[in-house]
DNA sequence: AATTGCCTTTGATCTATATCAATACACGAT
DNA sequence: ATCGTGTATTGATATAGATCAAAGGCAATT
């Protein structure tokens, strides 16, 4: 695929850089080389939502807006690959098969959203730096790197933005874990998951299709 | 573009009807014709998060994994046209812009799931249900019905399961909505929005880019 | 080795929202 | 008209998690 390095423009950033500012106008796509970087959105009262974490590889800037409506930041010094939006739409015309790339990149995208959302809004505080754990061992597992103790890129208070939370709440929902014996911290960025078992029925709380509790209304195919 | 509909099954649903059980098999996709509906998904212990409504024309059922983790549920009477994913894999190859249709269907679903993530998130109760008002008068602002008088195809413990709260505090929120002066509610599935800025005030709390607070790291572009 | 400046953890309260419990409302069936 | 059933509202109380406040840890800097 030459044509499309000769559209894509190489960055780096220091940990701490803004790569996109929030509302700036949608016109490149992003390919994270290495690092990890977040995704947040600001409220008008300084609230922070992170929106999803960038582990290498990850694209950013698949929108329909004609701006962005949240900005990356590097967590870590990183590098990436920037793809002009314009460029892109061109090369796609003589590469079909971009298009099936970019489409089966963007479910996984909403499959992630969806299970965010569902932890958002119907998981408890404990329930759900558990699963972020889980999570986070789950993504550097398929980066080919150690899953066990979890290397954590970010610091409590992105874990805290990322899940709804405070910092108290999500230090306090860790030494709980700590405490119960699922989890052990060698320092705060490093995760010894003691418990893989008890982790995961801590934090993974959707209904198995079998114990599934019929609560929705009658079924009635005309 | 006959092929495609020779595709595609008709159905219709009854109110209340579960269109695609949870858990089933990801073997379709599929479009609302006429009718709302709704996604969920179950938790354990019966908690039900609701992942989107949909509405005439959406589409559902794009997802990378191989089962769909949720269900969708028809509110009102709905008829759909349900596409095999096999098929429409192979008519892809045919036509390639049903590839850039589908991308951009994902990257607008994307779009509201981040705006949902960003609501469960960090917004107040009272600005929940603010900004849920606003949205589905907007849906239907978009299919050409009236937006004012916003008619709700769901009732208050959807409004609550889509939005991370209890219908107690739905209906709370809604009387303060209506004590306040920004809404009327000559029924329960009807309601008039009185004070449309006030309303937007309240529910749609992002930071405009001016007047955004500059409390992130500072960037270094290596 | 002391100082400084972040992070993180822990502790003490407060509060928004959940939970529990009635009551009111709407609508179809009798 | 009256009853019955499901939904919505309102009220009283409980609680998970937020907020406020302080104290440890750790690493860089002097």
């Amino acid at each position: 695929m030459p044509r499309l390095f000769a559209l894509a423009i190489e960055e780096a950033y220091a940990a701490g850089a803004q790569v996109v500012p929030e509302e700036s106008p949608a016109k490149s796509v992003i390919n994270l080389r290495s690092g990890h970087a977040l995704v947040s959105r600001l409220a008008a009262d300084g609230k922070r939502q992170i929106l999803a974490f960038l582990f290498p590889g990850d694209f950013f800037g698949l929108t329909s807006e004609d701006n962005y409506h949240y900005s990356v930041t590097a967590l870590t010094d990183v590098t990436l690959c920037r793809f002009a939006r314009t460029g892109l739409e061109v090369l796609i015309l003589d590469f079909p098969m971009m298009d099936r790339r970019l489409r089966f990149l963007l479910t996984r995208l909403l499959d992630s959203a969806n299970e965010l959302i569902f932890s958002l809004g119907r998981k408890t505080a404990l329930q759900k730096v558990a699963s972020f754990i889980w999570y986070v061992s789950y993504r550097n597992r398929k980066l080919g790197q150690p899953d066990n103790p979890v290397q954590l890129p970010m610091q409590r208070s992105d874990i805290a933005d990322f899940m709804g939370l405070t910092v108290e709440t999500v230090s306090r929902s860790l030494t709980q874990l700590k405490r119960s014996g699922v989890l052990r911290m060698p320092r705060p960025d490093l995760i010894e998951i003691v418990d893989q078992a008890q982790l995961r029925v801590v934090g993974v709380v959707v209904a198995e299709p079998s114990s599934r509790r019929d609560t929705e209304r009658r079924p009635n195919k005309v």
